[in-house]
DNA sequence: TGAGTGATTGACT
DNA sequence: GTCAATCACTCAT
């Protein structure tokens, strides 16, 4: 497995998006480890309605005016999670959020985590990834290429890639930015 | 389809 | 300082 260098994250948002996509995401915890493959993601760019860095940066959003490959991880709708790659330049305010896996290592551990059996209701949507990989509040800000939370490259690119609007956003709903592998079974819908 | 949940924000004193 | 509206979701119905 092969981490990813600086400049995998330095290109434009919509470039990592779909790059993405094939990748492995690994946690490790006191716990255990979990780790899945990358199967769905969104772009939210500077310009953006639906992005939280729209109207500027605040203390809730500062990692995603951070440096690109760190993870910008928020709390919403009061009791979920949602986890973010942050692309780009620093300081652009731009970031891939990561809404499904295809759940590889750990799969007992996420399954405890989340409550249920049905391997497809462990990773297939943005808060309940977060939830099986034990992702949190102190994730966010951390260096994806080293810690406890990472992101490895894929092997290989041998899947087709749909490209659809984004789900559950008031705003921004022209913008084609949701990337999914056509032939997974685990994305969120 | 709709209820639940709470941090965040922007508009007011 | 306060207050109300908003929100990139999930689960049960």
């Amino acid at each position: 497995m092969i981490t990813l260098n600086a400049d995998f994250f330095s290109k434009l948002t919509l470039e990592v998006a779909p790059n993405l996509l094939g990748c492995c995401l690994v946690h490790d915890t006191p716990e255990g480890r979990t780790s899945g493959k990358i199967v769905e993601t969104e772009a939210y760019l500077e310009d953006d309605p639906a992005s939280h860095s729209f109207s500027g940066r605040t203390a809730r959003n500062a990692a995603m005016f951070g440096e690109p490959g760190t993870a910008y991880v928020y709390f919403t709708y009061g009791m979920h999670f949602c986890f973010n790659v942050v692309t780009n330049i620093r300081g652009k305010g731009e970031a891939v959020l990561i809404r499904a896996l295809e759940p590889l290592e750990g799969q007992e551990l996420m399954r405890k985590r989340r409550g249920t059996q049905d391997i497809k209701k462990l990773c297939s949507g943005p808060a309940r990834l977060t939830q099986a990989m034990g992702i949190a509040r102190e994730n966010n800000g951390t260096d994806l290429r080293r810690g406890s939370l990472r992101i490895f490259s894929r092997k290989s690119a041998d899947f087709e890639i749909s490209r659809t609007p984004r789900i559950g956003i008031k705003k921004g709903t022209d913008n084609v930015f949701r990337f999914y592998i056509k032939s997974s079974t685990y994305v969120s819908r």
